[in-house]
DNA sequence: CATCCGTGGCG
DNA sequence: TCGCCAAGGAT
C-alpha cells in the first residue's frame, strides 16, 4: 500500500503534496471519550454513576440562561443551601426568591422559577416530568431548557441546542446561513448527531466542547476531539462561524435618581412595577429614562415628601448598560428628619440592610454613588 | 421574526 | 475603552 518512493528519499517530503485533512462524519464516540476525560466538574453535575437530581438540573439550567458559569456558581450554592428541594422552593415567598436572585439579572427568570416550583409541586406531585411537552409547558422553560432537563436529568434522547451547540455545529458543518434563520438548520444537524445512548453526556459534552475548546474567539482546534470532522477547521475559517447579522446598538437614555437619607440612617426605596424592565425589583425613586431627558427639569420627578427638601445634585453620573440600551443617570441627594414618613408605595430601609434587598445592580451603583458623596 | 429583558468578564 | 456575548424565554 505504501507508495514506492525509496529512490527519492528525503526529496519525497518536499515534493509530496501537503496532506489534506479529509472531512468526515463526526464520530460521537470520540466526543464522548473526550468528555470522559475532560468533563468540567460543575457543582450541579451528578458524579459518575450517580443519578442526577432533576431539581438541581433545572435550577442550574434556569440560572445558566444567558449567564456565565462563574456568575451562577455562588447563586446556585446559596439557592441549593437555602432551598434544597423543590418543595422548599415552592414554599418560599416570592420576595425571598427575588432577594436571593438580586444581581444575577433577567429577573423574570426568578419569578418564573418560583411559579414553576409551585406548579410542579401542585400539578406533578413535586416530581419534574421527563416528558418534553410537559416540561416545555412549565413557566420559564423553553425549547432549550426542556431538552436540557430531559436529556441531562432523564437521559431522554434529545439534543438541547444552546449558544455553545450552535457554535460547534455551525463550525462543524460550516453553516453559511446567517442567524437567526440558521437556527432550524442547526437544530436538525445537531439532532442528526444524537447517539442511541448517553443523551445526557452527549448534551453536556457538546456544551463543554463549546465552552472550553470551540470558543467564540481563537478556538483551540488543536485540542478538539473532532479536528478532522470539522469543515470550518479544514478551511481554516473557524471564527467566521456562526455567521450573524450585525445588530444595531441601542440609543442612550438619561434620567434622574433621588436618594433620600433620613437622619436615622435609612434611605427611601420603592418597588418597581411587576412588568417590564427590572420587574418587581426595588429601586430608589427616579424619573423616566428618556432619549430627550432635560436635566434642568429633573427635580419635577422627585418624590413628594412632607419635609422641606433641599436637593443636592451629586457630581458625576451613574452609567449602566442594559442589553438593548445604555443608561446615564444624574443623582440627587437630600437629608430629611427622622420623623419624615414615606410616600405611598415607598418605605425606609436601613443603610446597613441594603444588601438584603432585592436591588438590581444599577440601583446598587446609584446608592454607592450617593453614599460615597454623602 | 423582532424586541425586550441584566450583568460581568474578556480580548 | 468598547463591543461582544454567555447553558434563552416570553410576547
Amino acid at each position: 500500500m505504501d507508495a514506492p518512493c525509496a529512490i527519492v528519499g528525503a526529496m519525497t517530503v518536499a515534493v509530496r503534496l501537503p496532506r489534506r485533512k479529509k472531512s468526515r462524519t463526526p464520530e460521537v464516540a470520540e466526543l464522548l471519550a473526550w468528555y470522559d476525560r475532560h468533563a468540567r466538574a460543575l457543582p450541579w453535575r451528578a458524579r459518575r454513576g450517580e443519578r442526577p437530581d432533576p431539581y438541581r438540573v433545572w435550577l442550574s439550567e434556569i440560572m445558566l440562561q444567558q449567564t456565565t458559569v462563574k456568575a451562577v456558581a455562588p447563586y446556585y450554592a446559596r439557592f441549593l443551601s437555602r432551598w434544597p428541594t423543590i418543595d422548599a422552593l415552592a414554599a418560599a415567598s416570592l420576595d425571598d426568591v427575588l432577594r436571593a436572585w438580586a444581581g444575577l439579572g433577567y429577573y423574570a427568570r426568578a419569578r418564573n422559577l418560583h411559579t414553576c416550583a409551585k406548579v410542579v409541586v401542585e400539578l406533578h406531585d413535586g416530581q419534574f416530568p421527563s416528558d418534553m411537552a410537559a416540561l416545555r409547558a412549565l413557566p420559564g422553560i423553553g425549547d432549550y431548557t426542556a431538552a436540557a432537563v430531559a436529556a441531562i436529568a432523564f437521559n431522554v434522547p434529545t439534543v438541547p441546542v444552546d449558544g455553545n451547540v450552535e457554535r460547534v455545529v455551525s463550525r462543524l458543518f460550516a453553516v453559511e446561513k446567517e442567524f437567526p434563520a440558521a437556527k432550524p438548520v442547526i437544530k436538525q444537524l445537531a439532532a442528526s448527531l444524537l447517539p442511541s445512548d448517553r443523551a445526557g453526556d452527549f448534551a453536556q459534552a457538546l456544551m463543554d466542547l463549546g465552552a472550553t475548546i470551540c470558543s467564540p474567539k481563537r478556538p483551540a482546534c488543536a485540542l478538539c476531539p473532532w479536528p478532522d470532522a470539522c469543515l470550518a477547521n479544514a478551511r481554516g475559517n473557524q471564527e467566521m462561524f456562526p455567521r450573524k447579522a450585525p445588530k444595531r446598538e441601542g440609543q442612550l437614555r438619561c434620567g434622574a435618581a433621588f436618594v433620600v437619607f433620613r437622619s436615622d440612617a435609612r434611605v427611601l426605596l420603592r418597588r418597581r412595577p411587576d412588568k417590564g424592565l427590572l420587574a418587581s425589583m426595588m429601586e430608589v425613586p427616579g424619573s423616566e429614562w428618556t432619549h430627550d431627558f432635560d436635566q434642568s427639569r429633573a427635580q419635577r420627578s422627585a418624590p413628594r415628601l412632607r419635609a422641606k427638601v433641599q436637593w443636592q445634585r451629586l457630581r458625576g453620573t451613574v452609567r449602566h448598560v442594559f442589553t438593548h440600551f445604555p443608561l446615564e443617570l444624574v443623582v440627587f441627594a437630600a437629608q430629611v428628619p427622622r420623623a419624615t414618613t414615606a410616600p405611598k408605595g415607598a418605605r425606609w430601609v436601613k443603610i446597613d440592610e441594603l444588601r438584603d434587598e432585592a436591588l438590581p445592580n444599577l440601583m446598587r451603583k446609584v446608592l454607592a454613588h450617593a453614599l460615597d458623596r454623602r
